[in-house]
DNA sequence: TTGAATTAGTTGCATAACTAACTATATGTC
DNA sequence: GACATATAGTTAGTTATGCAACTAATTCAA
């Protein structure tokens, strides 16, 4: 009965290897091409700072859907980059908020006009429809695997 | 324009940083869980040799959307774990054929079934429609971003 | 108010990814 | 046959991921 669903592991190596993975390196590699130094990875932290900028690492990691010793990393090498800074929280010690910097700035039309132009090659003649049910789809997965079981 | 299609960076987000890492974290704790002491990359390279063993490491690179270096090092950790063997081929001494070994042949079943088990948690409540939908829109993004440009 | 539990962040360890430079073998062409 | 080119695989260097153990600060509760 499973197999009435998918073969096995058909969809599995669909979803882990192969499209997400190719828009990825279209990405860096649109980014190296326009002489971005950048990794994909730290374009999504700036990604949303860009939307909200002083977020906890805490924060960024729920958005990114990172654990906290990866932000930690990448925040490492975005300060090593002069993109970001960590600055102390006022009210709760235990908080880094992450700060963008002014060099951070001219990074964001580029890079956003990148990622466009990135999706439209990798969503050449796929219609919206369509692309509406992915995301819903990878929404409720998310949603499958993240909520508690209440069954 | 573009913003008919999605909003910035949202799909993008969504597919790099979501539901695909979600089912791979799953799978690897379904994994540890019934002390199976592999990696879901491992797994992802076992599960071709299942389909079709003695396969050459480009093959293999090919098969799983990896490159040839990635390929080296986890044919280097597989064959620490015993589960696979290079063979130098006699028809060509550039390529090494990769070869299960006996101590791979338990795992196969035990892996599909907790893969099985895995997608299942991953797509309840998800149509079979809407999987091919998924399935047709992720063969046409790795499509759009691996075939030569025809324009 | 003190002691337990929680939360934010860091660090160490292992695995894995990509690029680029490299070796060795094979192929194709003059 | 000899040289250029292509192919298979390895290695070095950098970045990133996950887990587990850890510190420091905060909160909750008796």
């Amino acid at each position: 009965m499973s197999n009435n669903q998918f073969k096995r592991g058909e969809l599995y190596s669909v979803i882990n290897g192969m499209a997400t993975t190719a828009v990825a390196r279209r990405l860096q590699k649109n980014f190296r091409n326009a002489g971005l130094e950048i990794t994909i990875e730290q374009w999504s932290v700036l990604y949303h700072l860009w939307k909200e900028d002083e977020l906890s690492q805490q924060e960024l990691g729920t958005r990114t859907f990172r654990d906290k010793a990866s932000i930690t990393r990448l925040i490492d090498n975005l300060e090593k980059l002069g993109l970001v800074i960590r600055v102390a929280s006022k009210t709760d010690r235990r908080v880094n908020l992450v700060c963008l910097t002014d060099a951070a700035k001219p990074l964001q039309q580029m890079t956003y006009d990148l990622a466009n132009q990135t999706m439209h090659e990798s969503l050449k003649n796929i219609s919206k429809e369509e692309i509406e049910i992915v995301k819903n789809v990878f929404q409720r997965v998310y949603d499958n695997l993240t909520s508690p079981d209440l069954s």
